[in-house]
DNA sequence: GGCATCATGTAACATGTTACATGATTTT
DNA sequence: AAAATCATGTAACATGTTACATGATGCC
C-alpha cells in the first residue's frame, strides 16, 4: 500500500529517530545509486506516515529553531517487516547516455569516441562518490549495507571497463568505415 | 524540451515509419533493460510530436483494420541529432531488491538467502532475456545497438556474480552470528 | 559580514503506470 | 473455435522533480 519512498523511510528509521532532512542527507549518499528521493516526496511522506500511525514525530528546540525527529512506531516496524518478506519488483534501469550510443549509428567515428568519453568520465565521478561515502562514512553501514556499497562499486567498474575497451575498439578502426544498413525497412526475409 | 520518450521514439523512427504498436515492441526487446515506455505515453506522444511537425502519420488500411505509421520529418531528425550532441544525464537505476537486502540486518540468515536466491533469479531471467533478443532477433541490431546488447549482458553477469558471492559468503557462517549494531544513534565518536 | 549548512515546506509541473475499453486478424 | 497477436487509445492514478519561499545557526 505504501510507495517504496516510504520504506525507505521506514527502513532507516528503524536504527535511529531522524528529520526529514536527515533522511534526505542518508538517502543522498547510502542508498542514492539504487534509490534516490527529493525533499519533495520525504516531507509529504512522513506527515502521511505519521497520520497512518506508522511514525511518530517530536519537535525539538534547538535555540529558536526547529527540528521534527520522527520515530518508527510499532506498527511502522511491522509494514516494514511486511514490505521485507514480500517478493522484489524487478530492477529499473534509465541511461540517457547508454540511449545515446544505441542510436549513434548516424554519428561519426569521433563524435562516438567523444560520447564514450563522456560516459566514462561520468561513470568515474560516480564511482568516487561511493567510494568517498565507504571510506569517509563507516558508521553509516553495517555489515550488509558495505556489501551493497561493494556491489555500486563493482557495477560502476564494470561500466567503466566496457567504456574502455568500446573506446580502443573504435579508436583502432579507420575513421570513416561505418557500417550504414542498406535497407533498414525489410521484414524478415 | 522534448521527453526522452520523444527522442527514442524519433530515434526508431529514424531507420523505418514504424506505428505505436511496433514501437513499443521495439522498445520492449531492443531498449527495456536501459529504458522503458509504456503505451500510455507512446500514443499520447505520437501526437504531439505530430502536432510539432517532427513525424508524419500516415494511416494504412489492412482489410477493415486501421494502422498508422508513423514517419520522422526533418525537422524531426534535426531535433534528434540536436539531441544526441548534448550532453547526458546521469544514470538512474531503481533496485527494489537490492534495497531489501540493503535493510535486510534484521532478517535472520536463512531468510537473507533466500532474497539472495530470488534475486538470482531474478536477474538470470532478464540476462536470458536479452541473450534470446541478441540471438533471435538479429535483424533489429546495428553493430553498435549490439554492443549496448553486450553491455546489458555484461551488466546482469555481474549482478549474478555478486549474488553468488554473497550467497557463498552468507552460507559459510554460523546461522545466528549476526552483527547487531549496539549503538546505533550515536553520532560521530 | 558572508557563506555553508541546517531545516521545513509547497505548488506547479513532468513523467509514467495501470486498468480499462474495443475490436480485427492470424495462427493453432 | 479458441487463443494469440495486432492495433489504438483514454482516464485515473501514482510518482517524482524543480523552483521557490523562509529563516536559523555555525564557522571563517
Amino acid at each position: 500500500m505504501l510507495s517504496n519512498t516510504a520504506y525507505v523511510i521506514l527502513g532507516l528509521l528503524q536504527k535511529c529517530p531522524l528529520s526529514g532532512y536527515d533522511i534526505k542527507s542518508h538517502v543522498d549518499i547510502s542508498t542514492s545509486f539504487f534509490f534516490s528521493a527529493s525533499y519533495g516526496q520525504i516531507y509529504p511522506e512522513l506527515k502521511r506516515l505519521e497520520k497512518k500511525g506508522l511514525v511518530e514525530g517530536t519537535e525539538l528546540a534547538t535555540g529558536r529553531r526547529t527540528r521534527t525527529e520522527y520515530a518508527i512506531t510499532a506498527a511502522g516496524q511491522a509494514a516494514f517487516d511486511d514490505w521485507l518478506a514480500q517478493p522484489s519488483a524487478g530492477i529499473e534501469l534509465r541511461d540517457e547516455g547508454l540511449l545515446k550510443f544505441f542510436f549513434g549509428g548516424g554519428l561519426d567515428r569521433d563524435a562516438l569516441l567523444d560520447k564514450l568519453a563522456k560516459l566514462r568520465a561520468a561513470r568515474a565521478a560516480d564511482l568516487a562518490r561511493v567510494h568517498e561515502v565507504g571510506e569517509d562514512l563507516p558508521e553509516i553501514a553495517d555489515e550488509l549495507q558495505r556489501e551493497v556499497l561493494d556491489y555500486g562499486i563493482g557495477l560502476y567498474e564494470y561500466v567503466i571497463g566496457w567504456c574502455d575497451q568500446m573506446t580502443k575498439r573504435l579508436a583502432a578502426r579507420p575513421e570513416t568505415d561505418f557500417p550504414v544498413d542498406p535497407n533498414p525497412c525489410a521484414k524478415g526475409d
